[in-house]
Parts: C-alpha cells; structure tokens; sequence
DNA sequence: GGCAGGTGCTAACATTTCTTGGCATGTGCC
DNA sequence: GGCACATGCCAAGAAATGTTAGCACCTGCC
C-alpha cells in the first residue's frame, strides 16, 4: 500500500487536511491511542462542535477512521483511530501530482491573460 | 539537509502551501526548468497579479527561489526555480512536527469547554 | 512619441475555512 | 423526574484565502 501515488487532487485533499494546527494535534493524539470525542475534546481543550468538524475532515481526506461503539453501560460512543499513511513530497512528486489534477480546478486556459 | 524534521509551524506552511492546484501546477512548471513570471503566467494560462501571489507564498514556504536578472536586451526578468526538498508525512513524523507547535496557535485550554 | 514586453503594487470583491453557541436526541443512575 | 455524559446538527459571524482589474514604472526599438 505504500509507495502507491495519490491523484492529484486527493494529495491535495490530504495536504490540506494536514495543515491546520488542530488537526496536526488531533492526530498526534490518536496517533497515541485510540479514543472518542468526548475524551479527545476534554484532552485537547477544545470544543466538541470544532472537533467533530476536524474528526470529519481527517475521515474524509481518509486520515483517521471511525468506530461507533457501546460502552459498557450503554453510552454510544464513537472512537476514532489513525489510519497508517506515508506520503513522500519532493518536486518529482509533485509534479506527477500536478499531472493528475482534475480539469475542473485547472483554468484550462483558452483566454488571454497576456496584457 | 535531507532528513531534517522541519518545525510544526513549518510544516503547516509548507503544507498549505503545497495544498493548492495552481501552486502544484507552478511546481511542476518550474520542475521543468527555470522560468519568469510573465513565460510562466503564459504558460499556466493565469493572470500575472494571481501568479506573483502564489510564487510570493511559495517563496515563503522556501519551495523556490527567486533570481532578478536582466536579459541580454536590458530587460528586467525574475527567475524561479524550485528548491529541492523531501518531507516525508506519517502519523510519527505529524506526531513529532505537533509537539513543536507554537503555543499561540495551541488552544492550551484553561477554559471549560466541557458543557 | 508610441508600442511591445518586462516588473510591481494595491484596493476591493468573492469564496472558503474556521469557530462558536444553542438545541435536540439517547442511555444509565439516584 | 433530573443529572451526568455521550452524540449530532445547524445557523451565523469571524477570519483567512483566492482572484481580478487597474495603474505605475522601466528598457529597447521603429
């Protein structure tokens, strides 16, 4: 799995995702061990409703993963782990990135932009 | 120089930076060999004002450099090229860039968020 | 002078992202 | 019932980013 290139619009998806201080800390503190938002929350100092934003952003670029769990009396609870990943960026890579990167955020430019 | 842990504000930057199709494809322009402004803004098929402010951020980020020179004709030109770099991104090494985080950007939480 | 081709800057607008607060739902327990 | 703790969602304001248009300046050349 690793070694496998990422379209480019998903590497930029993941970078994106990547760069935001809370979210760096969002992932260290998975990367500790598992745990549910509440208990991040109360962790990281910050409030659920910001958190549950960030867990959502990590999910969707495929960072972290989502596991809905009964406690045992009863709580429904949600644990989120990290997802291993490894990303290498250089300019070669980034560039065979940019080679992928979807018309529809190109300016595919037929206009004339010179003066 | 390959191989250094760059600071977790560092590499928020770059990553955003890098999180951008524009600033990929002027990566991948660039990868290609050295250029100016308006060669590029050609190229890419963008307006000069959008091109400097991305080359400005890439700049920043330490991506690429910037070299005035005057062509043969007496014409002011500035040249880019890319730096060469390697950061390589795992839940470790996001791990390692969180703790050095800056505390201005850290919630460090005295207040109760918990309600 | 006037045109071509470089550079730079900035104000203003458009869009996206971030953050907060409030409210709704559910369970177990005293 | 009422409290503690868990989840979810959404509207709305704040802040950061991205983009465009326009103007100013310089040099070589016909």
């Amino acid at each position: 799995m690793v070694g496998t290139s990422p379209s480019g619009d998903d590497l930029v998806h993941v970078l994106g995702t990547l760069a935001n201080p809370h979210r760096m800390r969002i992932l260290a503190t998975l990367a500790g061990g598992r745990s549910y938002v509440s208990q991040l929350a109360r962790t990281l100092g910050i409030g659920r409703a910001l958190l549950q934003v960030h867990l959502r952003k990590l999910e969707s670029a495929g960072l972290v993963t989502a596991q809905p769990e009964l406690s045992p009396d009863g709580k429904a609870m949600k644990f989120y782990e990290v997802n291993p990943f490894a990303f290498h960026l250089t300019p070669r890579s980034i560039s065979d990135a940019a080679r992928t990167l979807s018309a529809a955020e190109a300016p595919q430019g037929r206009e004339d932009h010179s003066r």
